[in-house]
This record gives C-alpha cells, structure tokens and sequence, in this order.
RNA sequence: GGCCAGGUGGCGGAGUGGCUACGCAGCGGCCUGCAAAGCCGUGUACACCGGUUCGAAUCCGGUCCUGGCCUCCA
C-alpha cells in the first residue's frame, strides 16, 4: 500500500506523489531558540520524524529540511532578561535541543539552516518581491502587499475581511492595509541586525522560511509542515511570498499540521504556568516512553498531556521490551506498515504491535522478530532489553544479585517470612522481582 | 463575528453503512508458598433530535457542547 496523507491544503487524504520518482523534499519548521523545548515542540519534531522515517523505506533520497529561527523578538527578550548575549543564548537552547529530540529517538534533519545564516537569501527575494509590485517600502520597513496577491488566505481559508474583522492586535499606522505583514523592520543599535537595501534592520518573521526552503529544496518541493497554529499566519505568509516572488509557482504540494498538546486537559501556555519542559520529562521517563506517548494518539487529533498517558506507555514498551528485547530485527510486519501509510495511524500501528506481541509471547519467532523490526521503524525497541529492565547502573547488580541468592536460599528453607523480606526491600529501591522455573530476575519498576 | 477541528465504554484512543479495534484500569479464574510476569474469561460506547436505508455509531439535515486559529505561539 501506498503513502497517503492528509494534505491541509486541500483538507482531504491524498495519495502522496513526490515531484520526482525516487526523490522526496521535506521542509518544517522549527524552533525558535528562545527557551528549551516544550512538549509540544517535541510533538512536531517526533511526527515528523516518523514521518520522514516512512518516506525514507519508500523513496531512496529524501532531503529534510528543519530550521533554526535564531533571530526574533523573543529571543532579544530572554537574552536580555539572563544578561546573556543573543549569540551565546541561541548556540546554549540549539544545542539543548539537539540533545534532547535525540533522546527522544529523533534523527537529525539533513539541513538545519539557520535564520542568521541566510541573511542575503532573504534580501535576494525581498528585492524580488519589491521589483514585481509585492512589497513596499515605508519608513525602513518593508511590508507585503497582501491585497495585491488574490490567492491570499488559500491555505487558512480565511478571506481579507475576516482576518481585518478577528484582528486582536492594533494595525501599524505604517501599514497601507491591515493584512500586509513586515518582510524586513528596522533594528536600534543594540538589537541585532544586518545592512541591507533599507538600512540596518532585521528580516520578518515569514522570510526566512521562505528563503532557506527554496535554497535547499527549490522553488517547489513536495511536503511543508508544522504545528497547526502555524497555518496561520506562519505559513499563509510563506505561501504568499514565495508564490509571488516564484511568478506563482507553488511552494510545496502537500502541508502536514499536527494538533496541539493540552496538559490536564488546559491549553499549555506561559501565562498559564503548564509548560512541560522536555528535560524536565527526560528527568523522570525514558525518552522512549515520551516518544510512544506522542504517538499514542493520531498526529492531527488534539493529545492530552498526563501521567495516566505516560504510565500507559511506559506498559506497552515493558511489554514489547519483555516480548521482543533482544530480538534480532526481522523485516516490519505489513500491516503495521500499512496503518502508517495510511496518514501516520499511529493508534492503529501500535495495535498491531500488541498482537505481535501477544504472538511473540506466546512463542511465535517470527512474530518476535517483526515486532522488533516494525517497533524500530516508529522509534521504539531500539535498546535491549537488559539495557530497558535495567538501565546502566552496574554497581548495584552484584549486591541485588546476592540478596536473591539469600531469598533463595531462605525460600529453600521454607523461610517465606524472610524470603518476603527480601523481596519487600528490594521494593522500596524501585527493584521487581521475576520468579521462573528457570530461576529469578530483576528489573527496575 | 469569521475559519478549522472534535464530541466513541471508568480512562486513553482508532475505525467503519451490517462482522471483538487496541491498550490501561476493574472483575472472575489458571499459574505461584505469596507475589511479579504470563495466560484464559468478562462489562455498560458511539452528544442530542429528525431523515435516507433491509440495516447508521458510520451518510444527510438540524440542535447542543468542547477545543484551536484570527499577525507571539509547535
């Protein structure tokens, strides 16, 4: 079975077809380097990784494409507020976030261009959307056009007077139109900016997608995404410049936006105080664990964040972990391949790893193997299972390793009372206790 | 107000015009010295009201409710 996805372009599940046979390119944004990564700059981050991880089993190039925006108000404001520079600020949060998406079992993107590297690609197509009547210049700031681009609003579907109609925030007395968006805003001496055609200053917030995009992937490629709020006005604005600025060629032929993260049910925001850090979860829960929650429900639904849905994970993978760890991978089971075709079932896919499972322990090797193999495709099951029960602490083992040859030895004795003892200490250290004919085993709870 | 998603059993969460989703929890049992793990069995679900149909939770219309976006946002 093919590749379909849901293409929020069209609002309908499609068959995916890239532009070229074997070649795939992938664009999504990322972070804005401000702060380290919440939970639901993960989401996106392991979505997409999955994703990537099916096109690449089917085509033999695929080029992905994440940014770093490393130039925003937001980060002036953290740097300014830790009396730190802007340059030191970014390099510390890129950094953390490259530590921990790997954590959570994500490969890095082929390119992860960065907004201050790109400077002069964002002036190039500027200058472009100036010279064919896009953009203007007014006061050192440069704004785009938007009533000048009919197609504006196709990818939101919202029309001019309804985003004029919504609008929470007072227009720029510069703008000549509610709509029209900054590509390039003046700097003052201490923020951070780059000489350009309309004196120092520094680019808007959409060029920098647009720019970086159409130097790796070209004017059109095939897949554009990211998190559901930034349809709009993130990537309508990135529509609209590129279409424009390319003579109407479109920018990628297929969007992916995947839903938001509640915590207990609320919306997670600053204001609101629920920010869930993703070095704060990786302090408390396998990165394998954090990575199956976010997959646990379907990419486009709504997940609400809890301990209940960790604590569900953290089950499963025991589970296959106990089913399957030390496995050597066969190849994916086809139906677990097909529930990820089909848009990135996750739910379904993960069913399907329950009933190998139940196979794989019920005796059944091939069942084993494919359970390893297909786990691995959707990030999970990479370890084995000595390193999932138990974890890197070496120093420990040979004392619990003699506290069962005592509860041996007592249960020999008939000496339950003691046996149980035992056993109830080892409780208190987060340590179970698996008797079998073949003897008895440990694992961390 | 405009646009877009949703409302499924105690909880999480897929799917479908007629056939057990799946998982967690619960309950009963097997196994065990007792547990753990494993195994077997087990329950009430499709927001509401109409309509189409042999048959709808699934399609159509309406109602109610929830969430997201409407120039900071993954």
């Amino acid at each position: 079975m093919a590749l379909a996805l849901y293409n929020s372009l069209t609002h309908q599940k499609e068959p995916f077809r890239p532009m070229r046979p074997d070649a795939v390119g992938i664009y999504a944004c990322g972070p804005t380097v401000h702060d380290f990564a919440h939970i639901g700059n993960a989401r996106m981050v392991v979505v997409f990784d999955l994703l990537v991880r099916v096109l690449r089993r089917a085509y033999k190039q695929v080029t992905y494409v994440r940014n770093i925006t490393d130039v925003d108000d937001k980060i002036m404001d953290a740097a300014k507020r830790n009396g730190e520079g802007i340059a030191a600020l970014t390099a510390r949060t890129s950094a953390a976030f490259q530590q921990h998406m790997a954590a959570l079992g994500a490969q890095a993107p082929d390119v992860q261009p960065r907004a201050t590297e790109h400077i002069p690609e964002m002036i190039a197509m500027i200058q472009a959307l100036i010279a064919k009547g896009h953009a203007y210049v007014t006061q050192n700031t440069v704004l785009f056009d938007v009533p000048f681009d009919p197609h504006y609003g196709q990818l939101s579907r919202q029309d001019r007077d309804g985003i004029v109609a919504g609008a929470r925030v007072d227009v720029a007395a510069y703008k000549r139109d509610p709509t029209d968006f900054v590509l390039w805003k003046p700097s003052t001496p201490e923020q951070p900016g780059w000489d350009s055609p309309w004196g120092r200053g520094r680019p808007g917030w959409h060029i920098e997608c647009s720019a970086m995009a159409e130097k790796y992937l070209g004017v059109t490629f095939d897949i554009h995404g990211g998190g559901q709020d930034l349809i709009f006005p993130h990537h309508e604005n990135e529509i609209a410049q590129s279409t424009c600025a390319h003579d109407g060629a479109p920018l990628a032929r297929t969007w992916v936006h995947n839903g938001f993260i509640t915590v207990r049910g609320e919306k997670m925001a600053k204001s609101v105080g629920n920010v869930v850090s993703v070095s704060d979860l990786l302090a408390k829960h396998d990165g394998e664990t954090i990575r199956l929650t976010l997959l646990s429900a379907h990419y486009r639904q709504g997940l609400d964040w809890t301990d209940e849905v960790i604590e569900q994970s953290k089950k499963a993978l025991d589970r296959w972990y106990r089913a399957a760890g030390d496995a050597h991978a066969g190849a994916p089971d086809a139906q677990f391949l097909a529930a990820l075709d089909d848009d990135l079932n996750t739910p379904q896919a993960i069913a399907r790893l329950h009933g190998l499972a139940d196979a794989a322990l019920a005796g059944d090797a091939g069942a084993k193997a494919a359970l390893k193999a297909s786990a691995e495709v959707m990030g999970v099951l990479a370890k084995g299972g000595e390193a999932w029960f138990r974890g890197d602490a070496g120093g420990e083992g040979a004392e619990i390793e003699a506290l069962i040859a005592q509860r041996a030895a007592a249960k020999k004795a008939k000496n339950f009372a003691e046996a149980d003892r035992i056993r109830a200490v080892l409780d208190t250290r987060k340590i179970v206790l698996e008797d079998s004919a073949n003897g008895t085993t440990w694992r961390r709870a």
